[in-house]
DNA sequence: TTGTAGGCGTTATCAA
DNA sequence: TTGATAACGCCTACAA
């Protein structure tokens, strides 16, 4: 079963390879009967032309990638869902990208327009934190959608779209302050963690201030480091300290949902009840969150729109309209049985 | 910043293309000198060949692929980790596609195995009933890893790795039966679904037959067609009506983890209680399924022996030991609290 | 140990 | 409307 290539299809009909290719390719400047009966033989002999080929001698493609960091993180399904969706329904190829917990985003993104002759990228997740010098590899229009920014990236030149970390974790655990809770855990990533961790934890501590609430060092429950920092079974772990440790608190703030179902498991599985002994409150807003019982009082990222915007952006810089904006959109407070009012 | 290539690396060093090309490839026959010397130059420069002219001219490459359908469902989020970590172990790259739910896997992998000159091919997910013609295009070994297969596929030229959806299915009917539940519903697929989901569906039959329980269409509830047939949302709707109706029955067995997750929610929000006035039981083992409150009582699929295996049986025919194997794993029946004897 | 040249399978540019 | 033919960027004989 060698191969077959367009020289042969070419030969076969008994044409030329660039009438070949342009029966392939829809491209016009051909005779419908002759395209007919290229189209036929292809189909018979099973030709698939080598995109290897196509990518290497193509001066543009349609091609648009999106690339996600922590593509197991339920977060990101809906997100590369409507992306998905969006970007062909633009008539654009959609290539998804996995990119591994320890590799380097731009890296990768930088061989993969070069290889598929991008026209734009989409990164999906993760932390950002690269020398402009980097960047300025990246020759086509690319957006950063929810992923968390080293400060110093505030002022460079790209284009994002996220929710205010700060902000939204700040509105959560003020409503639990509102609530009448003054002594609320909460589950949070290592200091050294420089991602999203970082800003929830802010929002929290702000949060408390304006609430003349102490902040008080002993109702941080650190996760374990690692890739897996942000699961179900790290939020359980951190809980089981707390509940071990009879911490002081009557509320509990889960940097993430997937955190907050975890601790949520811990202290059922110990005979506490929520919202009864603790309230508990989570971020992201999955689509998970809604069907636990009880189900979880969260911030939701407006997904949908995130995804619409994300490419809003990215084709209007395609077509040169050459801004770079950034995005912030409101997450909305879902309040859910998790919590209740002291 | 016009794109840097090896013959621009070549002029800037003095030396001709193949020099460079050694240095890259680590290939033997250079010296070390001029080797530091270039690798330091490319480094200077930020040269990265470009993947699609080497995937044109490489004779073979060390790439592997896994095809997956549905990559938004959590089950199979620890099978591709697993899968990742095994394939660099053995020093192959790890490429992930993902197959769009209207799109043909056979497809999808005839064009990659061009493109990126693949050693080999795992397919994860999705139903599988091709014609021998067409998976004969495949010249690269390939493993069917957890899909579904057309009883015609039994005895063609391919190897598979999977749980017996039938037996295991049974497995926990079985199990609810033994229980004391006698009327069991069943949330499954519609009847025109060549999935899994009849597999399962199958089973349960089998079960109650084997129980001398007589099977009792009323009791069958059928999920909504469509690519989120087993989604949380799904069970959900199709619990909800089973409440409306008011159905005769003490036990529920949903096809899948999520579809039950969808179904306690259903349940508890209408005020009854998971195990006392029903019994849920899935099918997956969803780690999951241990973090919510019940617990889920299911059938767990060993999800890093089947990718191991799946491995194994890949790299072996890849090292020429041709022959076809079918592995089927045994699931485990994991007790949780959803389930209680009557 | 190194360089030259040919070709991988396409598309794009010409001229016919 | 067509068909040669020259790239695309790389690897690999083969020759030096």
């Amino acid at each position: 079963m060698d191969t077959i290539t367009i020289k042969d299809v070419a030969k076969i009909c008994g044409v030329g390879v660039s009438t070949v290719s342009r029966a392939i390719n829809n491209k016009p400047g051909i005779n419908e009967e002759t395209k007919n009966k290229i189209l036929t033989v292809i189909k018979e002999n099973n030709y698939i032309p080598n995109n290897s080929a196509r990518n290497l001698k193509r001066s543009e493609t349609n091609n648009v990638a999106v690339l996600v960091k922590g593509i197991n993180n339920p977060f990101f399904s809906p997100v590369i869902t409507e992306l998905e969706r969006e970007i062909e329904k633009k008539k654009y190829t959609f290539i998804l990208q996995h990119v591994d917990e320890n590799q380097d985003e731009i890296e990768v993104a930088i061989e993969l327009e070069k290889e598929k002759r991008l026209k734009g990228i989409v990164f999906l997740g993760g932390y950002f934190s690269h020398s402009k010098d980097k960047l300025e590899k990246l020759t086509v229009p690319f957006v950063l959608s929810t992923v968390g920014m080293a400060d110093k990236m505030k002022n460079m030149e790209y284009s994002s779209v996220a929710v205010d970390d700060v902000k939204e974790s700040y509105k959560i655990v003020d409503y639990l302050c509102k609530l009448g809770h003054n002594k609320i855990a909460v589950l949070s990533a290592t200091c050294d963690d420089e991602s999203i961790g970082k800003l929830r934890f802010e929002g929290y501590k702000k949060a408390l201030s304006d609430n003349n609430i102490e902040f008080n060092e002993k109702l941080v429950y650190y996760l374990q480091s690692g890739n897996d920092r942000y699961s179900m079974q790290s939020g359980y772990n951190a809980a089981k300290r707390l509940l071990e440790e009879k911490a002081d608190c009557t509320a509990i703030f889960a940097i993430t949902d997937l955190i907050a179902i975890g601790a949520c498991r811990a202290i059922l599985e110990n005979g506490y009840s929520i919202p009864d002994d603790y309230s508990v409150a989570g971020y992201d807003g999955l689509e998970l969150g809604r069907f636990i019982t009880p189900s979880l009082t969260t911030i939701r990222q407006p997904v949908e729109n995130i995804a619409k915007e994300t490419l809003r952006i990215l084709f209007d810089a395609i077509d040169d309209k050459e801004e770079f904006v950034h995005k912030v959109f409101a997450g909305e407070l879902i309040v859910g049985e998790s919590t209740k009012k002291l």
